[in-house]
RNA sequence: GGUCUCGUCGUCUAGCGGUCCAGGACUCCUGGUUCUCAUCCAGGCAAUCGCGGGUUCGAAUCCCGCCGAGAUCACCA
């Protein structure tokens, strides 16, 4: 079967986690059957339509690297790809309907609307227009909303997350197709688009399964086979149970991006929140999860969203990168995260304080916060030094000659690098005869005044002979 | 209120009648890796499988009831 998905937002503002994942598996599952995913934009509520927000989505899927096959950008052969642009379409399927018998025009102001509705309140029924609607109704004309006809009945229908569903006949209604500005309602134009552009899935959030009914009798009475459809259970805020949203303060997907979370990381946390492939594997690529995924495999519970996992995995990935590809390629990813002060030193240098800093980094942008030393000269802090729990223990007569031996014995290094560093560091320690906890500490502050820094023979490896030369005497001196 | 969905460690989950007094991962705790932080490694805490009945020699797994949570009942998607 040619598998054909899509992913069909509202321009109203950002993706944000809580709504990507309907963007993820869809383009697994194309992917996965060499089919396509089609990314269309429904932008049938003029009211709600944000400036930009198209763009917004198409940067978030570009970031996580769900290219789409058809959509707006790229084009294709059922554009166009905004909804508002399909609005003979829309008509012409109205039309039929109305010719068929299955579609009316309705008067009703908005105003008897909600009398209608209080009324069932009141008598705690649920409301359906169907038992208002009146005996004839006018020609549909421009400035009327058009209704569905809708002929009550049970439905049977397979949900390939939820399993077999039924529904009875109270849950038909007449719904509108055409709202009174001349616009599609999202429930009628998706399923128009859906059909003319071939897809064979429908992914969505739980939300829609009990409209479901109402789309089936849609379908129906346009002749039309019905895609398969998906459920995809909610993603849960970190508190409460409601599904995460904007209002629980849900970050759209690119803010991770600007704090230094990786699309890999991203992808992998999201696609794997409600669905695994039964294996004890957590990371997974982007080519193992398209292999991998299935959607019998997808749960039919809602998942909290956890940001310390999320976190987790993407320290796992910044390390598996630099595994499997040499730091060099971590280099090009970490550009924005660097401090200030690193502009001014080379590629070359920078590569090397990333080289034995990166397994320290969770997310990106630590980067900012753990690397300052080695661009700019630390504010010496006596304070910290001789507070530190090792160097307390050591008289302040004691800490000079330590940091003076250290600076006659280092300045005499055959070479400067980590190995002939630790050799030297090595014969300090018997020298002083000192434990390594005090001497290190001592020497690492020195150099640092940082609360942590990566091996000390590495990091004086990097800083440099005359650097660290400097540093050691300045706090010699200071003390 | 009607209709529908869901319910295993704090969290993400494995589990499809016996191999489960429930396995993995995150978090947390302890120890190790010549200093710190992190990584890594080893270990630990943590679910009477929402509750109650039944079916069965045997149930987290099947059936029924209850409870709890959520969704939906828009000219929003």
């Amino acid at each position: 079967m040619n598998v054909v998905t899509r992913f069909a937002p509202s321009p109203t503002g950002y993706i944000h986690i809580g709504n990507v994942r309907s963007a993820i598996y869809p383009y697994l599952l194309a992917k996965q059957n060499a089919g396509k995913m089609i990314l269309r934009i429904e932008d049938t509520d003029r009211g709600r339509y944000v400036d930009g927000a198209t763009e917004l989505i198409e940067d978030t899927l570009k970031w996580l690297g769900l290219d789409w096959d058809e959509g707006p950008i790229v084009g294709g052969p059922n554009a166009p790809y905004f909804q508002s642009e399909r609005m003979e379409i829309y008509h012409e399927w109205a039309k039929k309907l109305i010719k068929a018998g299955r579609a009316y025009a309705d008067p009703t102001s908005p105003e008897k609307l909600n009398e209608y509705r209080e009324e069932c309140n009141i008598k705690k029924q649920p409301f359906l227009y169907r038992n208002y609607r009146p005996e004839s109704s006018p020609e549909w004309s421009p400035g009327v909303p058009l209704r569905f006809k809708t002929i009550p009945k049970s439905y049977d229908w397979h949900d390939e997350v939820m399993g077999d569903m039924h529904s009875g006949p109270e849950v038909l209604d007449d719904i509108i197709l055409i709202k009174k500005d001349g616009y599609p309602t999202y429930n009628f134009a998706h399923i128009v688009d859906d059909a003319t552009m071939g897809v064979t899935h429908i992914m969505r959030g739980v939300e829609y399964l009990s409209s479901t009914p109402n789309y089936l009798a849609l379908y129906e009475a346009l002749g039309l086979k019905a895609p398969k459809l998906v459920s995809l259970p909610h993603i849960l805020a970190p508190t409460g149970n409601k599904k995460l949203g904007k209002r629980d303060g849900a970050k759209s997907v690119t803010e991770y991006r600007d704090d230094g979370i990786l699309p890999e990381a991203m992808l992998n946390y999201l696609a794997c929140l409600g669905w695994n492939d039964g294996s004890e594997q957590e990371i997974y690529s982007k080519e193992e999860l398209i292999k991998k995924f299935s959607l019998a495999r997808i749960q039919t519970s809602g998942a909290r969203y956890d940001e310390t996992k999320l976190v987790w995995l993407n320290g796992q990935w910044i390390r598996k990168i630099v595994d499997e590809q040499g730091v060099a390629a971590l280099a090009p990813r970490v550009q924005e995260f660097w401090p200030e002060s690193a502009k001014e030193f080379n590629e070359d240098y920078r590569l090397q304080v990333l080289s034995i800093i990166y397994d320290r980094l969770k997310t990106l942008s630590d980067l900012r916060q753990m690397t300052g030393y080695f661009f700019t000269e630390p504010k010496i802090d006596v304070d910290m030094l001789i507070n530190n729990k090792f160097i307390r223990k050591l008289s302040e007569s004691e800490i000079e000659g330590i940091l003076k031996t250290a600076v006659s014995e280092l300045s005499q290094a055959p070479s400067w690098d980590a190995e002939t560093l630790q050799q030297i560091l090595n014969q300090l320690l018997d020298f002083t005869q000192k434990k390594p906890a005090e001497l290190f500490s001592l020497i690492r502050l020195a150099v640092s005044f940082a609360p942590f820094s990566p091996a000390l023979n590495l990091t004086l490896a990097v800083l440099g002979r005359d650097r660290t030369l400097a540093r050691l005497n300045a706090v010699a001196r200071a003390i």
